[in-house]
DNA sequence: AATGAATGAGAATTCATTCAT
DNA sequence: GATGAATGAATTCTCATTCAT
């Protein structure tokens, strides 16, 4: 029906256009999300706060539900990708310094929006395609899994499968913990005694 | 005040009427929370389940936040019942027979009702008066920093704050995410695992 | 069925006792008017205010109508009094003292309970049989009305059927409103004004 | 902000739907309020009267108190209108001239709806920002004082608030009542009677 | 594409009234 | 007669979603 805009630069300008209204529309959620909590942030309030029409908002996401799992997806590959560059770094790393960092990296992770994280893992209704979570986690565990395998000979645990998710829960489990509950806590102490706690679980005696 | 009536039988038939509906309400809020979600757990779906009028639910509780309120006490309670029954009876035992007691009463007490445990973490808002989580924490973390206590010499760590904190979390959100998310992995071998681990930690170096 | 009471002053008893519940029951109603408005004056606080089970002020009252009806019937018996009282004693008093005393009267009448009176007058839906308040209008007119009559050599107004009107509704009206609105007003200045602006009214002039 | 559309008719068509959704919701207030009385108008009820759904309503009175609140505005508005342009027209009259027709302008304003002016002043609960009746009591009251205060030669009281008083409240209250309860009363005779009492209240006897 | 007025199903809650005990 | 648990229709209000402009 309407005609195409003609020139490419025009076309690009409302590309970005898009991209600038789907971003201001995701922070907003997160903003009222976080504000709010998820029963009392509705579509009307999360498109005046992104200074959008509530007809534009459904232009984007066609639910609400759609509109909570891009949140979702956005704040996950945020997390994802701390989680995936330290792991690549620490690939080569010696034991110690791997679990250390892997205990830094974790708290790191999720220190990247701790009241968004909060409200997202609380309150949003596990439903529909909203399980990047458990992705992320399996894919950190595939690379923990490895790392360890490629130390096997340095490690006491027979069964590296059984290791690898106590390991990786630990960390996930406390940090989690700690970012949403006790965040006096953060710190290099609580650091310390976890990568103490891990590398003597892991460590072959001697 | 209202006379009241003359034979114990007919006082406690009423009573017992009330306390029928009470219990028909609590558990059908436990149903329907657990196969609906928080968010469609409506108040008259749940008087409906409890084959229960929305006006008697009403009578009992003033609000849908008192309903749910009093479904976690209750579920609370019952947790609590085999923490503390654990506990007491651990507390002079040897830190191996105990630390291995402590991850196996963790996994029963969350296998009470682990859906139900379930929703009521991850989906309830955190409001009014549904703190009781984390009062059961506390007093767990009490008893486990006393036991600790008294055992200091057998101990490696130095700061004992830090080390209960650590040993409480990595027990509970373990177990918690095993309960939840890997129902699969709870076995003796995860047992021996978080135990092995905790042990070594705890453990003067020999 | 139930065998009736053999004893005559049993009996006479019962009945007291019934006329102790109606009188705690309406006195209650009047109260919860008062505190609460029509509106919230629900019917199981105006049995907990009484001191009666639900069951009981339903038995003496069959419906929330019935029972405002018959605070109304009770109220306006009061009102009723004060005003049958007033005006027999001034059935043979001089114009201006009659005047002067109808105008006091008719402040001590709404003053009996003028918070009662108020929520009567302003918020109870005038449905049903509870027109008493005409009734009690239309008494005093006719009173009022045999009074001029009777005197109507000494006066100015030929229709006395329209002057009786506006005697007594000016003294009303006016009585009304200062009463539930400017209740400072009240007083012998007030009294003196209204007397004197209906003496003025009804004197054949000299 | 939004960019305005760029059409006047089309901007001008919005608001008029906007305007005529907002007109029809107040009338079917006052229709309904009118009909069933306050107790049974309800939110729903009125929105079926005004042929839009209860999210319009809503969306343009936030609560049931403020939509009746809205309604009070305009009535009163209208009343208020009636109120000032007699008033100024007679700010030079003479005595007699104002009197009568400070009477006849109060009748007329009593009977601008008068069914829907009962209402309002009988069964509506008198709670939050309705109380705008005694705004127009009060401007009325300092109209005729200022009025009265410029003729104070011609008059007889002393005290002319409290003068000023009882003549604004003798014309307020029997037009009121008149209008309520005994229509076939008002007229020229009623009017007549009411303009000579307070002439000869207010006049300097002579 | 954007706008925002309109929709209406559904949620929480109240309250007059009934009735088994 | 008294009790108070139970009832359920009715009420106020919210919110995801649609659609004419």
């Amino acid at each position: 029906m309407a005609p195409r805009p003609k020139t490419l630069p025009r076309k690009a300008a409302t590309q970005e256009r898009s991209k600038a209204t789907v971003d201001a529309i995701l922070g907003a959620t997160a903003k009222v999300l976080v504000k709010e909590g998820y029963d009392r942030a509705s579509t009307n309030r999360i498109a005046e706060a992104a200074g959008v029409s509530i007809g534009s908002l459904y232009q984007y996401f066609p639910s609400k539900e759609a509109l909570v799992a891009a949140l979702i997806e956005r704040h996950m590959d945020e997390m994802g990708a701390v989680v995936r560059d330290s792991m690549a770094r620490l690939a080569d790393a010696e034991l110690e310094v791997a679990t250390r960092e892997l205990v830094r990296m974790m708290i790191d992770a999720h220190a990247l929006d701790p009241k968004l994280h909060k409200v997202l893992v609380e309150q949003v209704p596990r439903v529909g395609r909203l399980e990047r979570i458990q992705d992320l986690e399996a894919h950190a565990i595939a690379l923990a899994r490895a790392y360890l395998e490629a130390r096997r000979h340095e490690l006491r645990p027979k069964d590296l499968n059984l290791a690898t998710f106590v390991v990786v829960h630990v960390v996930e489990s406390v940090t989690h913990a700690a970012v949403l509950r006790s965040p006096e806590l953060l710190g290099d102490a609580l650091i310390g005694e976890l990568a103490d706690m891990i590398l003597r679980y892991l460590r072959r005696d001697v």
